[in-house]
RNA sequence: GCCCAAGUAGCUCAGUCGGCAGAGCAUCUCACUCGUAAUGAGAAGGUCAAGGGUUCGAUUCCCUUCUUGGGCUCCA
């Protein structure tokens, strides 16, 4: 057989016969890979293993451990989860399963039970799914990729009526789909013909799918575990059919399916409402009203150091402070432009006496009522107005999530008019400012996105208006030398806008600050400011919220700090436990001395073992545990317990005030 | 808002195939006075989310509502 050459990756060439496949060219190039290769990329196209290369293919050999062979054996698993719901459930039929992050979905509806309505699964179902799942696994099926006719699969598919619009192309799935007339599938055909496929001329699985997949079932696909039930409308929209959704996690590996669900257990003990229970810092009590929270003591002062922190570096950045109401006269809104656009997620109207009062849902058009309020001259420019603004939205009762959504909340809104000249610098300035903020925070690992202009028909503003803000927030992500993808189309319709993500200690990626330049409600505010040209102005307007939501960003803190925050932050800084009664009075001048240097500092006498205080102190995360006994009261020392430390006995008590004192300096400095 | 699941003591949970409601922790009282992650005894604590229905009898079964959780959708 005649020879053909493949190009790798590398660009080296290389002969193979003519009739090698994907897997076969692997195998020729290292046994190591032969075992590892999930698919291969054939001129840019991934294939099968199976798949035939011809003369001149540029080949790579994609392995289980790359982003893109993990892809390829979630895809899998999802076929194979349908095989065993459809197995498992006669009548049942299936419409999209794509891999997703960590793992992937398969959407199904279930015939109608005793009521008529559509079935559903029960939590036990995901067991007897994941059983039939790995006896398909154990039948080794292989995927056989074929392209049948429009009308031929019409016939196969004739009982599902998800897949008929997919083939007549009235839905929209990425992983199958349809070109020139011709309707890609895979095949799983069993180990023993079914009595009853749900499929016409086969006898057993087949899915619309472009593919590709794991050769067999086998192979690659064990590492799997099916997560929960959930419902979702088809195609995503709501006033399509409710199906049911079946969530499920997959890896190359054991060790990467254990890892993973580790993670999950450490994001579980982690989560901001088990841990605002737990260390009695705040509460979303039913008589509230869902969405709204009250701060418990502890809470409290963790969020007022944050509002102090937050206070004093915009006092420093050049801020102005202001204060606006929360209610405000409907009129307000509609000049905004909020209520024709947003009324939906507002609270409903208060009608009063001389007009329909609204809870705010956004302090802008108060500041720019501030800046309206006489004449400004560009001298004034840059304008920083800041207010932590307590805003109220109605989010959906179904969207509702602890801390991180909420429907009353603060945020840390600024808004700066400035002049189109001064636009640059500022957004410099800005980026500059939220990054050190955060920093102070305990954040380190930042990404951003730069969202740019949506349809033109849905935006208002020029072209070389949008591309001279576009440029701008660029500008200042490079400047800053911060990683950021490009969301296109994803800004706003008055403007684009820079969204800042922090990674936290287990790695999660959390959006918090928002800049977002406005061309639009300037404009619509009639807000002006006279020029050096003595001419009438409209002025740039950014929208900024560093934290976001105060609400939101402690929610986040919590879950990144797992509930110990660090010692500038935490509600008692100190404990101090006498070994007996008879050392009380010392504890108390330990107390005060330590209070006198404006530490958070409380006691527990000795009515308990010291273990249990000891314990107990633990569990409240407390920095440091003071044990004072006979030795300290004689030395003036105290025996040190730091979090996560070494005991430290004989610890002289003056020396103690100040590191902890200093420490907590240092940490509020930080920038 | 929609689909599914769940609401039992302050917290975490068990339990009742329909017959006086249980534990641990927390709280309170008493005793213990102890040097680094749980001292002992006792007490108190509940309209079993709310309303309706079935029943001799409902926390338990059914219906409705509310709330919470997981998703979908949404997130100016």
């Amino acid at each position: 057989m005649a020879d053909i050459t493949i190009t790798l990756p590398d660009g080296s060439a290389r002969e193979v016969p003519a009739g090698t496949t994907v897997g076969g060219l692997a195998a020729a190039i290292a046994r190591g890979l032969a075992k590892k290769a999930v698919i291969g990329s054939v001129n840019g196209i991934e294939r099968d293993l199976v798949w035939e290369l011809a003369d001149g293919d540029e080949v790579a050999i994609i392995t289980a451990d790359s982003e893109r062979g993990l892809f390829t054996i979630r895809h899998s698993t999802t076929h194979v989860m349908a095989q065993a719901v459809l197995d498992l459930f006669p009548g049942a039929t299936f419409a999209i399963g794509p891999p997703v992050e960590n793992g992937f979905y398969y959407d199904f509806e279930l015939p109608p039970g005793a009521d008529g309505r559509p079935g559903t699964f029960v939590p036990e179902d995901l067991e007897r799914i994941e059983a039939r799942m790995r006896e398909i696994l154990a039948e080794s099926q292989p995927f056989i990729r074929d392209e049948l006719t429009s009308e031929r699969a019409r016939e196969v598919f004739a009982d599902h009526r998800f897949k008929l619009e997919i083939i007549d192309g009235e839905a929209d799935d990425p992983t199958s789909a349809t070109e020139s007339g011709l309707v890609r599938t895979y095949e799983n055909p069993p180990a023993t013909p079914s009595a009853d496929p749900p499929f016409h001329g086969y006898p057993g699985f087949i899915d619309l799918c472009r593919g590709p997949h794991v050769p067999s079932t086998k192979a690659f696909l064990g590492h799997f575990k099916l997560m929960r039930i959930a419902g979702a409308y088809w195609r995503g929209d709501e006033k399509n059919p409710m199906l049911q959704r079946i969530y499920g996690t997959a890896w190359a590996t054991k060790a990467d399916l254990d890892a993973h669900l580790l993670q999950l257990e450490e994001a579980a003990k982690r989560d901001h409402r088990r841990l605002a229970q737990d260390l009695d810092l705040l509460s979303f009590p039913e008589e509230l009203g869902g969405g709204l929270a009250v701060w418990h003591p502890k809470g409290g002062i963790i969020r007022k150091l944050m509002e102090d922190y937050s206070r004093s570096r915009h006092a420093k950045g050049g801020y102005e402070f202001v204060y606006t109401p929360n209610i405000a006269n409907g009129k307000l809104f509609e000049a905004s432009g909020h209520l024709g656009f947003y009324e939906d997620g507002m609270y409903p109207p208060m009608e009063m006496d001389n007009g329909t009062y609204y809870p705010k849902p956004m302090n802008c058009p108060g500041h720019n009522l501030i800046f309206g309020a006489r004449q400004r001259s560009y001298r004034e420019l840059p304008l920083r107005l800041f207010e932590l603004g307590t805003v109220y939205r109605y989010e959906r009762s179904g969207t509702l999530h602890g801390l991180m959504r909420i429907r009353g909340f603060t945020q840390d809104d600024s808004h700066i008019y400035c002049t189109p000249a001064q636009a640059h610098d500022e957004i410099r300035g800005l980026l500059n400012f939220v990054l050190s903020v955060l920093r102070a925070f305990g954040f380190e690992d930042f990404e951003a996105n730069l969202s740019t202009r949506p349809a033109k028909a849905e935006t208002v503003g020029t072209d070389e208006g949008w591309a001279e803000a576009t440029d701008n927030l660029r500008a200042a992500l490079e400047a800053e030398g911060l990683a950021y993808e490009v969301d296109e189309g994803g800004g706003a319709f008055y403007g684009p806008k820079i969204d800042v993500k922090v990674k936290d200690a287990i790695g999660r990626t959390w959006q918090l600050s928002t800049i977002q330049y406005d061309f639009n409600m300037a404009t619509r505010m009639g807000l002006e400011y006279v020029g050096e040209d003595g001419a009438r102005h409209t002025p740039i307007m950014l929208h900024r919220a560093l934290f976001g939501s105060i609400e939101r960003f402690f929610g986040v803190l919590l879950e990144h700090y797992a509930g110990a925050f660090p010692t500038w932050l935490a509600p008692v800084q100190v404990r101090v436990l006498p070994v007996r009664d008879d050392h009380d009075a010392y504890a108390r001048e330990v107390v005060d001395e330590l209070q006198a240097v404006g530490l958070r500092v409380d006691w527990v006498d000795a009515s308990e073992k010291l273990g249990n205080r000891i314990r107990k102190a633990k569990g409240e995360k407390v920095p440091y545990v003071l044990v004072v006994g006979d030795d300290d009261v004689a030395a003036r020392t105290v025996g040190v317990n730091p979090r996560g430390g070494e005991v430290d006995r004989g610890v002289p008590l003056d020396a103690f005030a100040q590191r902890v004192a200093d420490e907590v300096d240092d940490q509020q400095h930080v920038s």
